[in-house]
DNA sequence: TTGTAGGCGTTATCAT
DNA sequence: ATGATAACGCCTACAA
């Protein structure tokens, strides 16, 4: 039987054995209160006969440390604060379990907040986690006011930027090359042959990811057929249907692009069942490429030609750097490799 | 501009402004500290005049309480935990983010975890999140073990149960009845005329959700076929790989079943695809069903039929009743209402 | 309406 | 190696 039958009682306001302070484990373990805190924190400071005694009395009185108290003594949480733009689609999420996960190995506890792709509101978060005593933050692409930036340095937050990276120098980040990752994709693109190409992206504004792959595939066009190269591009935000709206916009369109590169997959797999709903052919008529290879990638059929993104590596090494950090050592920006996955979504360009 | 071009120099070691507190700001204020916490905590407390000028050095400073004292003195940290199965897939993500939301409109921030669907973590996360001061706590489903259940008795702290609902009495919920959900959408399919149907599930196993769901289809086999009624079980963790490959086992045995119910929309679009990578037509050869009516569910080809789950609706339900049970209100469990979606994936038997 | 002062549970410094 | 004890920053009776 793994079920519960008492009533909805769990109200807050009923009697409450105080849980046991370190003051009472101290008293029942006959030491003082340092002691017991050494036992905890630096078990190699007290003589193995003392802490065995302590720690028994700790596991039996079911001692757990208050944090608030915690907190405020050692001016530290032990909680990294994590901004994502949302938890509404797949994107984010293995990345973020990874984070989590090796977080953990190191001690650390995870707080999420999410801004909803909004500046403001990533802004309220940052003050949020902030306040609520994280100790470092994981923040999501480059793209923020200076005066967050200046924020974070005057308090001193150490803090680390994902999913993006540059060369050179800047703040700290663990992630990949958006631009050269498009870039490479949208070259294959050209070289199959494709003219009429365009692109279906999420808001540039404020996303240096998103808008860094549309200047790499306007920039892949230029070389492929000069300056003048102009590309259709439409902004929606990443939602299936938003990528299923747009790409029958551009359907409509005259001339009609034989290849439309998508700024993620879930936009992608949305236009990819818009175009079959349409009757058209993929890649025979058209051809959609999306970003991101999550698993979504490999069932769409036909299969998806995206970029792969290792989220769980990105996230990872995104937590360990933090840790590094947080125990005073220096940490570098690390950059990770994204290849193509050629699938079948992608083709030449169909004879008319 | 919006990116920062300082160097790497964002290690928690530098010299750093300690960040203002109450006392600071009372001196400034010419106040007391009492006067500034009420100015803050009880603004009708503390006469106009004084509680503007108070509220106005606040922000020119910046203050900002102290997580840890704050925690300390006010036992309370307004901070409420959630343990969900796994971030990994849609499932949990929007009624997370409804949560989230409405906790924040609520004073309320949000600590998520994750149990990897596995019960000694999930009562390991329960005691990390109280210990970090988790005022109250969100659960999914009712199996764990009892023991769980009576320390959080023990411990006074608030739980609700989510994702799932029973009649009666028992813990506080706000979910649904997942098996009459899943009973209804069977009764469709052997009303259709099915009668070799098989069920792709998740591990049933400390799963009430997916136990509920897959028993009632039994029942419902049990009611159009009589007690002798045999369906195929097949148990897979929640991926779409894995709802695949279950398929294609499926579509291995003889007599092959003409519908398969599976425990989500996950699994569902896993088999869908798998299925016609087979060959196979859906649904003349074999009707597919899904549960949860994700996204992912509308732009399937053919589309899923599915019990939809209002997941919003559910994460906001439940944030409100938490709020109300620690602002010393008395809750009530929550049932909220599934309904069949049907769409191209569900038909009757084809002829042989 | 406002101020005073004690206490919340831990950490960490300084003695012993 | 261990024990006193002073912070840590805020809340909240209680007093004025």
């Amino acid at each position: 039987m793994l079920q519960k039958a008492n009533a909805q009682v769990s109200q807050a306001n009923r009697h409450r054995p105080p849980s046991p302070t370190l003051q009472d484990v101290a008293t029942a373990a006959g030491v003082s209160t340092a002691t017991v805190s050494r036992c905890l924190n630096a078990p190699d400071r007290v003589v193995a006969k003392t802490r065995e005694k302590v720690l028994r009395v700790v596991r039996e009185m079911g001692y757990a440390p208050n944090f608030g108290a915690q907190a405020l003594a050692a001016k530290r949480t032990n909680t990294i604060g994590a901004i994502i733009p949302t938890m509404e689609n797949a994107i984010f999420a293995r990345g973020l379990q990874a984070f989590q996960e090796e977080l953990a190995r190191h001690g650390l506890t995870l707080l999420v907040a999410s801004s909803s792709y909004q500046p403001d509101l990533e802004e309220e978060q940052i003050r949020t986690l902030i306040a609520r005593g994280a100790d470092a933050l994981l923040l999501i692409g480059f793209d923020r006011a200076q005066g967050v930036y200046d924020y974070l340095e005057k308090r001193g937050i150490p803090y680390v930027i994902s999913w993006a990276h540059r060369g050179g120098s800047g703040p700290l980040a663990v992630g990949f090359d958006n631009r050269a990752a498009m870039r490479l994709l949208a070259d294959k693109v050209f070289a199959l042959g494709h003219e009429a190409v365009a692109v279906i992206s999420a808001p540039v504004a404020q996303n240096d990811r998103a808008r860094e792959r549309v200047e790499a595939v306007q920039d892949a066009a230029a070389a492929a057929h000069g300056a003048g190269a102009a590309i259709s591009i439409v902004e929606v935000p990443y939602a299936i249907e938003n990528g299923a709206r747009a790409m029958a916009d551009l359907m409509a369109q005259t001339p009609r692009p034989t290849a439309v590169l998508c700024g993620n997959d879930v936009l992608a797999v949305g236009a990819l069942a818009r175009t079959r709903a349409l009757g058209l052919d993929v890649p025979r008529d058209v051809s959609i490429t999306g970003f991101d290879d999550i698993e979504l990638a490999q069932i769409a059929d036909p299969a998806l030609t995206t970029v792969h993104v290792p989220h769980a590596d990105m996230g990872r090494e995104a937590a360990s750097l933090i840790a590094r950090l947080l125990s005073g050592g220096t940490g570098e920006s690390v950059a990770l490799e994204t290849r193509i996955v050629m699938r079948g979504s992608l083709g030449p360009p169909g004879k008319p």
